[in-house]
DNA sequence: CCTACCGATCGGTAGG
DNA sequence: CCTACCGATCGGTAGG
């Protein structure tokens, strides 16, 4: 429960090291304002040393968000993955979101603001994951009304809100705050129980029927 | 009901055409990747032409951002001193918020992505401006809590999540699409009163207390 | 509103 | 990993 999902594939040191600094930067002023310098600074090396890892300052924007959208798409299917219970995959698909929104605020800050900057085809690449992302939220949300155990005015509106709750968890969360990413998970598990009109479900209340 | 918040004042002509133009295009690609430039190809006129009606770059970003978040509070205030019943003013602040992010979706991108780009102390003011509303929020959620008319395990968790997820509502809405924004507003009001406990209340179902 | 022009900085290459 | 250097573009000024 600790640190589950792990980043990408440690690479060779340097590569990892550049494709760290640049993500910070990338996340705190942009990708477009942030330098080669910048990134070279930040390491005590000169820009132009850093070709000799990568081939573009566009490469390294691939490479920070490369990933991030499939390893959350991993932690997704397996919540789903764990259980037959509508409620309970949705809990758990919810709690899998926001620690993954509260875990990774850079890498996610930085794929939904720079994929405007990231050409193609790598962006429509993520696009398609973010939008099959977003389509399994949705055919989760039915799956729960078809079985009568979920009650909402419009499925689409309420994985949409869904989402975007856990989303805005990236841009506030301080993990050394007072609130722990666990306890957090758990409230945020419950208010998307609420939005599918179950009030105030302990774990276990409602069980599937399959 | 159609177009009661004004933008700002409607300036000299040439001023509001360059704050429109460059809004667009900060939206889409980011202040940082749009120069001068491109704003003044926009208009038809040459780069330093702009500067007859701004002094900086950093100036036109100031006044694409300037009064948005002061109509956003303006709306909300006015949401909340429509009534006593903490339930309604819950709905209609959530209405306001929706119908606003609905409708000035790049004025909400560029106010929450350039704020970064933002000089001092327009900076700051901005940030103050955010955390009033944030604190409103926050304050109407212990208010319905206090009158045991809401139930909720953490109020400001429940006001960020409200808040979070009209702000995604700027993100994908399109006002060329199937669902009005009257209607999503609705949902959104309903989605509020199911996140404080409130579970399918049409209008009045509970009445304030006061 | 324009042209002409400024110094600074950009991403990137050459060549070692 | 470095220095030296490239053409292009940046925000902005001068001067009319």
């Amino acid at each position: 429960m600790a640190t589950d999902t792990s980043r990408l594939p440690v690479a060779s040191g340097r590569v990892a090291e550049i494709r760290e600094v640049a993500l910070s930067l990338f996340a705190r002023r942009g990708y477009h304002a942030t330098s080669m310098k910048d990134i070279g600074d930040a390491l005590g090396i000169r820009a132009p040393s850093l070709y000799n890892h990568f081939e573009s300052k566009q490469q390294i924007l691939v490479e920070v968000m490369r990933g991030t959208m499939e390893q959350l798409l991993r932690d997704h299917i397996d919540a789903l993955a764990s259980t037959d219970d509508v409620v309970e995959q949705l809990r758990r698909a919810t709690e899998a979101h926001v620690r993954y929104h509260a875990r990774f605020r850079d890498e996610i800050q930085v794929g939904n603001i720079e994929i405007r900057a990231l050409e193609e085809p790598e962006r429509s690449r993520i696009v398609l994951l973010r939008r099959e992302y977003s389509d399994s939220w949705e055919a989760l949300i039915l799956r729960g009304v078809g079985r009568s155990v979920f009650r909402v005015s419009s499925p689409r509106l309420t994985a949409w809100a869904i989402l975007e709750m856990g989303i805005g968890v990236a841009r506030w969360f301080d993990p050394a705050g007072e609130m722990s990413e666990t306890l957090l998970a758990y409230h945020y598990g419950d208010m998307a129980l609420r939005l599918v009109g179950i009030a105030h479900a302990p774990a276990a209340s409602v069980s599937a029927v399959e």
